[in-house]
DNA sequence: GCTTGGTTACAGAATAGTGCGTAATTTACA
DNA sequence: TGTAAATTACGCACTATTCTGTAACCAAGC
């Protein structure tokens, strides 16, 4: 994904979203607040370096606050942004999307015509 | 994205809707059956291949139905399976967020939570 | 010298774009 | 009437671009 200056906020959306790990750090920074190391801890297969990509770009976004506490060793927070808490739902759906809709989704149903709603 | 076999639905789902174009072409395949030429003109910036490329995606997915009619010139159709349609609200849900939450996002707020320290 | 959070440099993997080929019928035109 | 050209939805091979991982390095206090 380039950046691409677009005004849809459906891909703008997307932008942030796309890819493996976005979800899946917004789903451990629901439980609350969470150190850089903890959060790799929590998904062992994310680098280093993605690790902190992804979470500067959810922080640019506005999903994510960074707070980071003077002294050493480091200490660095996250934890979600109002913003960030409202879009957990909306993320949630999709997976019950995901599971409500497998039978349909593999069964590959005749769908209704045009606009005849043949079932489901 | 890799193929990752995960059992998260959520991981699955951003697997099959991350990018540019899974949206976009969903949007387009609202208002009913598109041809592959017609798909092309909503949106001139994606290359035939990987218009191809992304319609198989979804058409695996469950999401997209893929009619061929037999003969020539070659005609084939696609357009949006119940799943499929069923998946429009949530992520026009998503750019609603996008546009309903944006000062938020960028004005970065105190966030209402415990930790009220050192808010930039 | 260990810690933590982060950045940089380089390499390798994945993804995207370009252009050519193809099939069978219709149309174009001399 | 004969033939060349256009049409559509791709697949394939090649190239260009982008993404990701690995490793090294930094800061400063204990």
């Amino acid at each position: 994904m380039k950046d691409v200056v677009s005004r849809c906020p459906i891909e703008e959306t997307m932008r942030v979203l796309s890819g493996r790990w976005p979800t899946l750090l917004l789903y451990y920074l629901q439980d609350g607040t969470k150190r850089f190391s903890e959060l790799r801890r929590d998904n062992p297969t994310v680098s280093h370096r993605i690790l902190a990509l992804e979470l500067r770009k959810l922080e640019e976004a506005g999903i994510v606050r960074r707070t980071a506490h003077p002294g050493y060793p480091l200490r660095v927070d996250y934890d979600l942004t109002g913003p960030g808490r409202k879009l957990v739902p909306l993320i949630d759906a999709l997976g019950a999307w995901w599971e409500h809709t497998e039978d349909d989704r593999i069964n590959r149903p005749p769908t209704s015509e045009a606009n005849l709603d043949t079932a489901a």
